[in-house]
DNA sequence: GCCAAGACTTGGAATAATATTG
DNA sequence: CAATATTATTCCAAGTCTTGGC
């Protein structure tokens, strides 16, 4: 235990020299700077380079982006030495090495979320997502009109289109062979899609980390007209949208807003359904129901962007347990009012299980009990269907990445929720930046 | 237009730390 | 106080999108 803790501190005494950066004279923190230790690569979902063997990264392997004058990060290694050092000041990132196990792709150390720099370009995409809220309608109307156009390739950018909007689809890049099998909109697949009369479009894909989306929905009559078209006479496994892919896709988008891009529209639908869900929702009352609106909304949210996770191992044996002590205090509860019948004809209590004798309680005294087992029962009862809901449910990711943490903020200041409640250490530093927003504050 | 390289955001699971409970 | 449950942190990717060369 001392060892530990010792241990601990040393490590952390060691890595003190490499945990901040200054920024333009700001002292900043920096984001994952450790490289990943020797192992095998396990990979999402059927990977195809699953149980190669990934190397151990060397000063030798490391490029550092530094200031002219700063001086160069200490080598952790005595006797080696970094591979280069850059005076980069365009991008953002102070090291990077390429991944060993694609040694086209190249592993970074970027500043902190909670970096200013961070906070301001995650500003940056929430008032772009704000922005959208001004062009949705032309753009859906623009979308709608397409849906017949005579151009094959305008209908398949404008049914995808919709998809991503009223889905929250991803863009979809193109992947390679030795990457694990997976779709967004754009590579969409004839087998993912099934359209079922009289309009409705049943999808199964695996999406982002092989995560599977499965989702039946009702669309309007020309997307789901237009489908079929795009199935006619392909495979299976052929691309649904043959005329399209994402740079074509986020091109024409451009042209209807400044900045726009596909991954606007999940940004944007998440965050404007919190803030929907949230104003229409929230009741006067204790800190804990509005708690459970909030909870409600997040779910919402992470259910359109599929944010799914697997049951926990021991799941069903806490649900069990939980069965177990509400059966308990059913049974408690059961007895205390038969006690109050008793002592209301100026009997005594019964004998407990064990057949002891129950100290005499007033009416008052057991009525006050009574109103606290049934108060518990209902807490707990309460517990477990927010836990069984939840159960596949992933709602950590919205929150970090999807939903304006002004809309949080501008809600707890008006609904007097602490906002501790809600966001946990990591994001209240990584929105350091929304903290100041104005109670009225709306997406 | 297309492709590859490069840079930055988004993602769930595993693990560790902490809180709760019997 | 030990066993469990909950929460925070770490880990290790896997996406999106831009740019620049042809």
């Amino acid at each position: 235990m001392q060892d530990k803790k010792a241990l601990q501190e040393e490590k952390l005494k060691q890595e003190e020299k490499y945990m901040w950066a200054i920024v333009d004279g700001v002292k900043e923190k920096v984001g994952n700077f450790r490289v990943e230790p020797p192992g095998l690569f396990r990979g999402r979902g059927e990977h195809p380079k699953l149980g190669k063997l990934k190397r151990r990264i060397r000063p030798s392997d490391v490029t550092i982006n530094i200031g002219k004058d700063a001086p160069i990060p200490e080598c952790p290694i005595p006797g080696e030495s970094w591979k280069e050092v850059r005076h980069d000041n365009m991008v953002t990132w102070l090291a990077f090495w390429n991944d060993p196990i694609n040694q086209k792709l190249f592993k970074y150390v970027f500043l902190s979320p909670s970096s200013s720099l961070k906070g301001q370009s995650d500003k940056e995409k929430y008032e772009k997502a704000r922005m959208l809220k001004d062009y949705i309608g032309n753009i859906r109307a623009a979308y709608t009109k397409d849906f017949t156009s005579k151009d094959g390739a305008k209908r398949q950018i404008a049914v995808a289109t919709y998809l991503i909007d009223k889905l929250a689809l991803r863009a979809g890049n193109e992947k390679e062979d030795d990457e694990a099998d997976t779709v967004g909109c754009c590579t969409l697949k004839v087998e993912n899609v099934q359209a079922i009369a009289p309009n409705s479009l049943e999808f199964n894909f695996l999406g982002k980390d092989s995560i599977r989306y499965e989702n039946t929905v009702e669309v309007e009559v020309p997307v789901y007209k237009a489908i079929i078209q795009f199935q006619a006479g392909k495979r299976g496994n052929d691309d649904l949208f043959d005329k399209l892919d994402t740079s074509k896709l986020n091109a024409h988008l451009k042209e209807l807003m400044p900045g726009l891009t596909a991954k606007v529209f999940r940004t944007y639908n998440a965050s404007i359904t919190l803030d929907n869900i949230l104003n229409k929702e929230t009741r006067e009352g204790d800190v804990s129901e509005k708690l459970v609106v909030y909870q409600h909304a997040n779910k919402e949210v992470a259910i359109i962007c599929n944010h799914q996770r697997t049951v926990s191992k021991s799941h069903d044996a806490q649900m069990s347990k939980l069965m177990e002590k509400i059966g308990g205090l059913q049974g408690t509860l059961k007895e205390l009012k038969t006690d109050l019948d008793r002592v209301r004809k100026g009997k005594p209590p019964l004998e407990d299980a064990n057949g002891k004798r129950k100290r005499n309680l007033t009416p008052e005294a057991l009525e006050k009990k009574i109103a606290n087992t049934t108060e518990k029962i209902e807490k707990m009862e309460a517990d477990m269907r927010t836990k069984e809901d939840l159960k596949t449910v992933a709602l950590g990711t919205s929150k970090t990445n999807y939903l304006d943490p002004r809309i949080t903020v501008a809600w707890c200041k008006r609904h007097e929720v602490p906002l501790e409640k809600i966001f946990n250490k990591f994001l209240l530093e990584k929105f350091a930046w929304a903290m100041d927003v104005d109670f009225d504050f709306r997406f």
